[in-house]
DNA sequence: TTCGCTACCTATCATTGATAGGTTGACACG
DNA sequence: CGTGTCAACCTATCAATGATAGGTAGCGAA
């Protein structure tokens, strides 16, 4: 077996995910044809199926591509210099960063409807979730000092806020929000003092 | 024009409502085809475009009757007597409850990508929405006795809030929440006293 | 009866995700 | 050099799905 058709396989698939990521983003997700992504690669439709097993596994794979830098930047944020609500707040504002920026890959991950994906694939994107979530979870372990129930509830309760104005901003654009820094920032202040309660 | 055609027409409209909410429910939204609703309904499948304009369309005239539930539950928590403390915490309550139970008509008014539906239905379900939010922001304005950029922040704040709690909790069943009444409760009490701020 | 209208039907499309089967070109090996 | 092998790709085609076209049964009014 050689190593250079490899290389290209690998890059091709690489190049699929590139463009498929960019045409998600471009025109939502529902809204994007194998088709039209074969065109953007410069193949045939059924050549994508040498590469992906459905269309949904190219969402999966992408989705799962964004919880690792989710987890990184959670990661980064939690293992930062400063004190503890300093770096809760550092892991908020990259949490929504993220969201905005990567906002393909956080409705693949976060906000769409589960479909009949193989169980192995919800089981990695589940866990790739969880491996998000204990993140935070360890954090607030840390600035509670604490591991009990009430510990628990207020990461799954911070988290549900954090996900809440991600989801609200991208699928309503349209409202008329307040300044979009300022009511992130309204919003995190009041999501990290609860960590302390 | 007589009038028993029209009544059967209209009857007709409802019991295709019906039959696709119920549907969507129990396979979810993007899991349920024409020719199922127009099975279920016992009628041929074009026959849906008589009464509909299309697939979508049913959705979104589904959106909005969800919308007005919701719009009735949440005045009826602002009206009810008690401080206005206990009726944030009641509106909480009743949004919460709604999304869960009503988690097809949730998913269609909050949680589907931007499809290609004509701008006069997003413009009906954005003002459905719209009606929704004042509610509570009017709730807040009272809560807080005033009408400033803070109290629009934290109404769209807490609004993100509660929205976070019941799309993760309906996107994210398999995840291993604490007790869902004791979060929902933990949950809607730091969302409830910000409006105090 | 005959007109007209409503609600419905069958037949059919175009689009889309997915599969089947054949072709090409690079590389290993005698 | 000739030949086999194999990965990567292609064209042709499918089944499912949303939507449209065109015809018809039944019912009330003139």
């Amino acid at each position: 077996m050689t190593v250079a058709p490899t290389q290209r396989t690998e890059d091709r698939r690489e190049q699929i995910l590139n463009e498929a990521m960019r045409l998600f983003l471009d025109h939502g997700v529902q809204n994007v044809t194998t088709r039209e992504i074969a065109a953007a690669v410069g193949i045939s439709q059924p050549s994508l199926y040498a590469h992906f097993k459905s269309r949904e596994d190219i969402a999966v794979k992408l989705s799962e591509r964004a919880f690792e830098q989710l987890s990184a930047r959670m990661a980064a944020a939690a293992h930062a210099t400063g004190t503890p609500h300093e770096r809760l707040h550092s892991m908020g504002q990259e949490y929504v960063a993220f969201g905005l920026e990567q906002s393909a890959a956080y409705r693949i991950a976060f906000m769409l409807e589960k479909t009949t994906a193989h169980p192995t694939d919800q089981q990695a994107i589940h866990e790739s979730g969880m491996r998000c979530f204990a993140i935070l979870h360890d954090l607030f372990k840390t600035v509670r000092n604490s591991d009990d129930l009430k510990t628990a509830a207020l990461a799954q309760s911070a988290w549900a806020s954090m996900h809440g104005l991600v989801a609200l901003l991208l699928s309503r654009p349209e409202f008329p929000w307040i300044d979009q820094d300022a009511l992130i920032a309204c919003h995190l202040e009041h999501v990290c003092r609860r960590a302390f309660d």
